[in-house]
DNA sequence: ACTTGTCCTGTCATGCCGTCAGCTTACCGA
DNA sequence: TCGGTAAGCTGACGGCATGACAGGACAAGT
């Protein structure tokens, strides 16, 4: 689209501002890992960039400014994870192997962009358009496939006509970016990892084809 | 447990100092509904209740302090939602119905207190051990129940026993609580109110008892 | 009226926010 | 080599939220 970095103030910038910012970024990301967001000050980024606040806000309006782009960028890698779904079987050992590596791929993409999700979901949650934009953005690719492979089930007459593949596809994956996001919460609640995984798989697999998987 | 309500510096708060902690706490949750959380400021708190921002702090460490309150208060309502599950039946017309009235009554609570469980939501995903044991709090009784229900069903033979009860009931209460936090953006996917719940409902069933509802 | 204990606020030091003018650095054509 | 120009960065500042304190206002009992 624009292909052009621009700062705050319309300048183009070049090889130097762009490190300087990405290092921003960077340190961002780094610093939502390891601190509430809420508590997330410009200075501190500034700091450990070794720069100087008022740099922050020559290449973003404001603290959300920068988690968006983090989270845009996180979006583009976020697009591979339609082929955990587009044109595969959800019939016989392939149907629970299509399952079990949905699942897989994303709880480990999850688990790789936690705490930028995380923001994104809040931001979403408050109502914000632009966050929830990409929250779609990465969850629309895995729900439409889903919601695809579901119709065509639903047109061979296996699964009840009534039901509401939108609803049904957006609702898994709810499920499964909800579960993502509080792995560490089901740890302490006595489920391992290794029981989270196949019995989500489960579920995906009931969900969509109404049957139990064989495995 | 306490019965006492104490100001940060010790003294008890009578019936006059109740009454603005109270009114400071609706003003805060009123806020949180209407502006995202990392906006909140004591100040504009305090302004709202016709208070000053002393007031606030005598009565809160800090806005997070305050949210606790306000989330412990409703982890008390929250218990109720026990009885849309604990005694019910899973087989037949009865299980559908079971399934029904407690998405009905999830979805339903999550709206209600909709701002304050995203508070609650970002800071158990934070790691915050308060936020996740008030989150614990509201899902353990539900999830207590459909894991009793999935081990009485597995013991007669109806549910694969190589899952794990604990991840399936975890993960359906997690799926509710999820889509329930986005209501309004399954709204804008062009998934209707109408179709969210049954849909819910039937994943529900399946994961709980491994069998379509016969409705 | 006086005392006591609760309740609230004025005020202040501190620290972050967000902006500006102005300085430094890098690039480029003459 | 040497300015000229635009990019890049920062010190400094007014403004505002924070959090602490001391002291004034108020209600109730004596």
């Amino acid at each position: 689209m624009t292909g052009q970095v621009r700062t705050v103030d319309g300048r183009v910038a070049g090889r130097r501002g762009q490190a300087t910012r990405q290092k921003l970024l960077d340190c961002l990301g780094e610093m939502l890992s390891t601190s509430p967001y809420r508590d997330v000050k410009v200075i501190d980024v500034a700091r450990k960039a070794g720069t100087s606040p008022a740099t922050f806000y020559q290449y973003f309006p404001d603290v959300e400014g920068a988690v968006l782009e983090i989270a845009e960028e996180m979006a583009k890698e976020g697009a591979a994870l339609t082929g955990l779904v587009s044109e595969r079987a959800w019939t016989g050992k392939a149907g629970w192997q299509t399952a079990e590596e949905l699942v897989d791929g994303f709880l480990t993409f999850w688990r790789k962009h936690d705490a930028i999700l995380r923001v994104v979901d809040l931001g979403a949650a408050e109502g914000d358009k632009r966050f929830y934009k990409i929250r779609m953005k990465i969850l629309n690719a895995v729900t439409n496939s889903l919601t695809d492979s579901v119709k065509e089930l639903q047109s061979k007459g296996k699964v009840d006509k009534d039901i509401s593949p939108a609803a049904v596809a957006g609702s898994l994956v709810a499920m499964l970016a909800a579960v993502a996001s509080h792995q560490k919460g089901f740890q302490t609640w006595g489920v391992k990892q290794a029981e989270l995984k196949p019995s989500l798989a489960t579920i995906v697999h009931l969900g969509i084809t109404g049957r139990k998987p064989t495995k």
